[in-house]
DNA sequence: GCGATAAATGCAACTATTTGCAATTGCTAA
DNA sequence: TTAGCAATTGCAAATAGTTGCATTTATCGC
């Protein structure tokens, strides 16, 4: 991650956040995350250094996270959210409900969904990071 | 609903289900629905005719009613799964991050995106009654 | 009908995630 | 400093939804 710790940190302040040691190593495990990531490997992370952390914690500052634009959070059907550093190549993901595949997605693929969005409801799509569902091509029956 | 049990019962045994009365419950239920539908609205509706009935089974049938392609389900960001006919008008949700307000999308908004997964990913996106996030009209900053 | 087999059920235990709350911590201003 | 106040925490309890399993129910070939 390029942001610098005073960095994040005024982006927690100018919120009326603040930056707190739990909150210090819930971002570094984010820092040294590739690619999903789960609340619960967050939470191992975290314990190894700081073994008082709980659970409500990891949630509520992966929340934060996400609400300064850090990281994105989403679903991609496999029983538990995933979170992905928000400065890594943006994409999003074709998810196939049968085999459960998972294809990137370049982020260029759904700006003209967004740009009618905008144009004809007046809706700002800010969605990083989507999951598509539906079926990949070996499996269309 | 158009359909009548027979079909129904057709469907599933097509695919090696069976109708139950427990299943026929919850059809009516679904059937006597209008609009966005919880699991616990379904199984309060069921449990009036039938107190055995279980959360397990509700969840279970709904599944399969979705499987069959009688009903959707979606993640309107409620906390809540909803579920809705599939006979009904199709359309999509945008829902605002900030005030919660959900607005319809007409089902062809999203068809040309459909198609361009089609033909570039080789990927039949087969979700219907989606939900977008993003923040509408008057929750732009 | 009858037994074998497979599907479906209810229940209890479990999962991931959220929430209420009392105790702790950290700013701010006197 | 120190009091006051707001933000944050950990914990325990709650939530929606899923799963394993023993029991019940339906189907099918004899
Ligand atoms: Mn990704
Ligand atoms: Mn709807
Ligand atoms: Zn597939
Ligand atoms: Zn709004």
């Amino acid at each position: 991650m390029d942001r610098s710790l005073a960095d994040t940190t005024r982006s927690l302040e100018k919120l009326g956040y603040r930056m707190t040691p739990q909150r210090m190593f819930v971002l570094r495990a984010v820092d040294e995350s590739r690619g999903h990531v789960s609340a619960d490997d967050i939470f191992a992370s975290v314990r190894a250094q700081f073994p008082r952390i709980s659970f409500s914690t990891i949630y509520r500052t992966l929340d934060l996270l996400q609400e300064i634009g850090l990281i994105t959070k989403s679903d991609l059907g496999a029983g538990r959210v995933q979170y992905h550093r928000a400065d890594e190549a943006h994409h999003h993901h074709l998810v196939c409900q049968r085999c459960g595949g998972i294809v990137d997605l370049d982020e260029q693929e759904l700006e003209p969904l967004w740009e009618a969005l905008r144009k004809r409801y007046n809706f700002k799509a800010c969605e990083r990071h989507m999951a598509i569902f539906g079926n990949c091509r070996q499996c269309q029956s």
